[in-house]
DNA sequence: CATTAACGATTACAGATGTAATACTTTCGC
DNA sequence: GCGAAAGTATTACATCTGTAATCGTTAATG
């Protein structure tokens, strides 16, 4: 029957998707058979990447062709967008949406190298320069 | 036979769960029916919320003492140290633990209002005083 | 053409989470 | 002392997530 089971899902992508989707990122497209040889970090089992494949699929982040009898996977969110999303929806929450409240977090509390800091000091002076 | 259910668990702080706490980093400690008269933008019942306290009791970020008849609730971890937390994990998780990755990310594709940008000067030329 | 290897689809299942109804216990007003 | 009020505790239930076993189908091979 062959149920393709479209049925949307409208959730966020959970930690264990986006390391399917960082996959793809890097490689597309992709056989699930492929991407489980790419992700023995996880050691999951072929069956289940398919799971979060599927889900993926639902989700709305992966399209796929056929190619023969297999089907290759490609990411329909880029890997810039992703983390445009999360970044925001985390600022949003513990932030109440003020990048520079995160910022102050971060220096007060975690200690930054003075390599991030110079990098940081350049990305800023570099920002006003187009300005 | 009151089972208090002290089995530790060790998961996270969900979503819901902070709210509860964050009501109580501004006033400590409440009862279980104050901390719902302040979550009123949530609109959850009593029960909802005592659900969520006895959650928190069991991972540990909750305290609690008897006033009476009445358990009065403090949170065990500071709104600080509960930042530094989730901070770091995400920076761990999206940006490889690399705060200035999070800094490009941000500043390449959201837009830092002027103000922000200033404020976030002012932290840096501070930190590099006390340096 | 029947068998099997390779792949995809369906089903499973426990724990976490959001959200709550219901049940139990203590105490206070009568 | 008894019933209602006010708390607390137990139980519930759907969805999401992590993780996978099993079932079905198709293509290749003898």
């Amino acid at each position: 029957m062959n149920k393709q089971h479209l049925n949307k899902n409208t959730n966020p992508i959970s930690l264990s998707e986006a390391k399917v989707l960082s996959v793809l990122w890097q490689n597309q497209p992709l056989s699930a058979k492929h991407i489980t040889e790419k992700l023995t970090d996880e050691s999951w089992t072929y069956v289940t990447i398919k799971t979060l494949i599927n889900r993926l699929l639902k989700k709305g982040f992966l399209s796929f062709e056929k190619e023969g009898r297999q089907y290759l996977y490609s990411a329909t969110i880029t890997e810039k967008d992703y983390l445009k999303k999360e970044n925001k929806s985390f600022v949003e929450r513990m932030y109440a949406g003020s990048f520079s409240g995160l910022f102050a977090a971060f220096t007060q509390h975690e200690k930054i190298s003075g390599q991030e800091l110079k990098e940081i000091k350049h990305m800023i002076s570099e920002m006003e320069k187009d300005s």
